[in-house]
DNA sequence: TGCGATTGTCATCTT
DNA sequence: AAAAGATGACAATCG
């Protein structure tokens, strides 16, 4: 209440306005303390309007384009903070006509600003809620320019809507905390899914460099998506299990060089054309009615110098070189999409680990995948550089071929007396066999980049929503304040009398505060105002 | 039989 | 310069 005694001296003292003895007004000591607590109010209001709009729009916006502070430079600023939260309050109060044309920043300006400065708005039933006015209403106030539920309960009982608007104060402040950290929390979200996101969309970055996909693995690698780099282990893993390997097709276009046939091993180049293309690898049902004859040949009938064990090794699980046969990548192929198709990528991704880490678990699972149709236990059928493998001799598995580093394979290599044809067969076979997990790697990562963007996409929906909504709150608080001082600065009027005792309109006196401090009257009129600045 | 999905492969580029 | 990885494009395969 201090602060409104000071608030209101300068009203009391600046009684002259005006040229002649009719226009000539003062400030009736009738202002009276009503006046004073309506003017508190008012600061309440009105700091609590700039307190929101100070962050949330320009000064400019606010007052309709016109600045406060260069309406009324150095108001009191050696008051008290009260004196400046009065002044401001006034300042409001003036600028109330500037308010009544204000209008919310369009959309985009809005969701810009709002995003990066925006404080949450009082809800709109902030007022209703948090004044509960047991006193019996006051003398009716002058008529109100809305009719809000709650637009007199502060009529006559200002004395305690200091603490209600400290209430609203303390709630807006609990609220500015808590929607704060919502914010926080729905901004952290994505802000803690950018890094991952990131490193997921380098890879997808066509231009981007292999650096990029090197970091998005050791992103992966090191936790986000441990598996995503399960094929490399599960190679690695195949590295020391010589049946665990796949590769279901696979023709070579023009790289690999002229093979021997399998059912000509000792043949070479001239053999390899006829089977390679007419027979063996061009008739996937030849092949898979051939397939058992072939790798009983193989079990029983290959030496492979000395190391034929190396790919005959094991009796019992049937797998030259492939581990995984076809039928493997036909159940996670239709898996795959059935999860695509069902449950989103996401499902799609966590099948294709889960199968990949089916596929990379050895020749214990091998069974599962060989084909049900046929005899028992059927053997997976061979892939095409298996075929050709065998049919050349090759003296390794494919799984050291493709797998061992390049120095241990050079050493490989030197150990065996290879043709030209078999050093040619066995590089492709490498090639291919490493560019394989590299498409599926590749895959990986973009599957995981959709699932990524697919959630980045509803987040931003959602928090689109929320802001949408926190507009929709900001502007019904913004146009109950303005009612509710179109109310007080009506309110005011009504207490003002000239020195007939007549009140002053509204309509053509408005109020306005000096650099000084002084308020006057100020007729909208052209002509008054211009016989008030001539009798100044 | 046509279609979509998956996978392997090739070519090419980058590291 | 070679090796390896990444990726677009294409074809084979499958349901």
């Amino acid at each position: 209440m201090c602060s409104t005694a000071n608030y209101v001296l300068p009203l009391r003292r600046t009684c002259e306005v005006g040229p002649s003895t009719k226009r000539k007004t003062s400030v009736q000591s009738q202002a009276s303390n009503r006046i004073m607590n309506v003017f508190f109010f008012l600061s309440i209001i009105s700091n609590h309007l700039l307190s929101q709009y100070k962050v949330a729009a320009t000064p400019g916006r606010l007052c309709g384009g016109v600045s406060m502070q260069t309406n009324f430079p150095g108001v009191r600023s050696h008051g008290a903070p009260q004196d400046t939260e009065m002044d401001v309050a006034w300042q409001e109060l003036m600028a109330i006509t500037e308010l009544q044309e204000f209008e919310v920043p369009s959309e985009s300006s809005y969701e810009t600003s709002q995003y990066q400065t925006m404080e949450p708005m009082v809800p709109v039933g902030e007022y209703g809620i948090s004044q509960p006015h047991p006193e019996p209403p006051p003398p009716p106030p002058p008529p109100s320019a809305c009719e809000m539920s709650t637009a007199d309960n502060y009529d006559g009982c200002y004395s305690e809507e200091v603490p209600t608007c400290h209430r609203l104060g303390s709630n807006t402040e609990a609220m500015y905390g808590n929607s704060e950290s919502q914010l926080s929390q729905r901004m952290l979200p994505i802000s803690h899914a950018q890094p991952s996101l990131m490193a997921l969309r380098e890879p997808m970055n066509i231009s981007g460099t292999s650096q990029g996909h090197r970091r998005a693995n050791a992103c992966l690698s090191q936790g986000l998506s441990r598996h995503m780099l399960w094929t490399t282990h599960g190679q690695s893993a195949r590295a020391r299990s010589a049946d665990d390997m796949e590769s279901d097709s696979g023709l070579s276009l023009g790289s690999s060089p002229p093979l021997a046939s399998p059912d000509n091993p000792a043949g070479g180049a001239p053999g390899y054309q006829s089977i390679d293309i007419g027979m063996a690898y061009s008739d996937g049902e030849h092949d898979s009615m051939n397939e058992h004859a072939r790798r009983a040949h193989i079990h029983y009938s290959m030496d492979y110098q000395n190391q034929a064990h190396s790919y005959l090794h094991s009796g019992a699980h049937p797998s030259y070189f492939s581990p995984q046969p076809s039928l493997c990548h036909a159940q996670q192929s239709s898996l795959t999409l059935r999860s695509v198709k069902q449950q989103g990528p996401a499902a799609a991704l966590s099948d294709l680990y889960n199968d990949s880490a089916m596929s990379s678990r050895g020749s214990s699972q091998h069974n599962m995948y060989t084909k049900p149709q046929g005899s028992i236990s059927t053997p997976a059928p061979l892939s095409r550089d298996e075929r050709r493998a065998m049919a050349l001799k090759i003296p390794f598995p494919m799984e050291k071929i493709i797998n061992l580093p390049v120095d241990d394979f050079n050493e490989l290599l030197t150990q065996y007396t290879l043709t030209d044809t078999q050093l040619a067969l066995v590089r492709d076979i490498r090639r291919r066999g490493k560019n394989k997990v590299a498409a599926q790697n590749c895959r990986k990562r973009k599957l995981e980049s959709i699932i990524h963007l697919e959630r980045e996409l509803n987040q931003l929906q959602a928090q689109r929503e929320h802001l949408a909504q926190e507009r929709l709150e900001f502007q019904r608080s913004l146009a109950f304040i303005k009612c509710r001082l179109t109310d007080l600065y009506a309110e005011v009027f009504s207490h003002l009398r000239d020195e007939d005792g007549q009140p002053y309109s509204i309509d053509e006196y408005s109020l306005q505060q000096t650099p000084d401090g002084k308020i006057y009257l100020v007729p909208h009129n052209a002509k008054e105002r211009a016989m008030l600045k001539n009798w100044e």
